[in-house]
DNA sequence: CTTGACCTTACTGCAAGGGTAAGGTTTAAG
DNA sequence: CTTAAACCTTACCCTTGCAGTAAGGTCAAG
């Protein structure tokens, strides 16, 4: 298989795909004579497992972490749990966070003039 | 006023200030004799609007949207009432988002074995 | 024979500054 | 008087996760 067949199959980009492997989320790949990476299905999974917890919102660094363990015979399922786990309480901070932030604006808002006028409490409250 | 003390009195670090005078937020400053950047109070507020609107997930494009509004004594306050709401809609989507990862993620956590033995519905889930 | 679709490496760019280098200045203390 | 701390300056690299582009090699079809 060349590049673009496994980025296809792994619904990932051509630049992606080289990327994890320069950041050596994936094996090197055997090389044809012309040059071209030659890929097998064994790297599938793992690209597979890098698309979807990208998507879930796992950092390069982190899915680094999620392929170890799927490379180590000898984990604990208790080990993966874990780490979606941490990331579910880190995706709640962010979710509180954001909150905040949200009911910051609506409180400007609901204080504001709206109108055509150029006199503005969110300016104000912003600048001062 | 030097440097370090517009910066502490917007609650900014000098790197950041330096940083928003190059990219244009704010005027460049007189300089003392020996080459010191030197503020008057005038660049106060729209060092404080840009700290609050960073913190309130404004980007820096954004800040220099509202800098501009701050700065137009022919503005209307709708208009700044609209850039609220856009950021109020943007963090919604947001958080829909993180709604969905997060549901995913415990989906995935819940059917997970979850003891010492290597077997993982995640990882299985994530790969294939 | 040439066009177009692949492939390669390598460099630049994005956001928003932080970190550090290498140097000049000023001020307080010994 | 000197020195050390605490400022200030510019300028460069680092971060994340690739995308874009350059400049070139390769391969199959028309």
């Amino acid at each position: 298989m060349k590049i673009s067949e496994v980025a296809e199959k792994a619904g990932l980009t051509v630049k992606a795909v080289r990327y994890y492997e320069n950041v050596g989320l994936i094996p090197k790949p055997a090389r044809q004579q012309n040059g071209y990476r030659s890929y097998d299905d064994s790297v599938l999974p793992i690209l597979n497992l890098i698309h979807r917890s990208r998507a879930a919102g796992f950092s390069v660094d982190e899915c680094r972490e999620l392929i170890e363990l799927f490379n180590n015979p000898a984990r604990h399922s208790a080990d993966v749990h874990e780490l979606i786990c941490q990331k579910v309480e880190a995706i709640e901070k962010q979710q509180a966070q954001l909150e905040h932030i949200k009911e910051h604006l609506i409180a400007l808002a609901t204080r504001c003039e709206n109108n055509e006028k150029s006199t503005c409490s969110i300016l104000a409250s912003l600048t001062k």
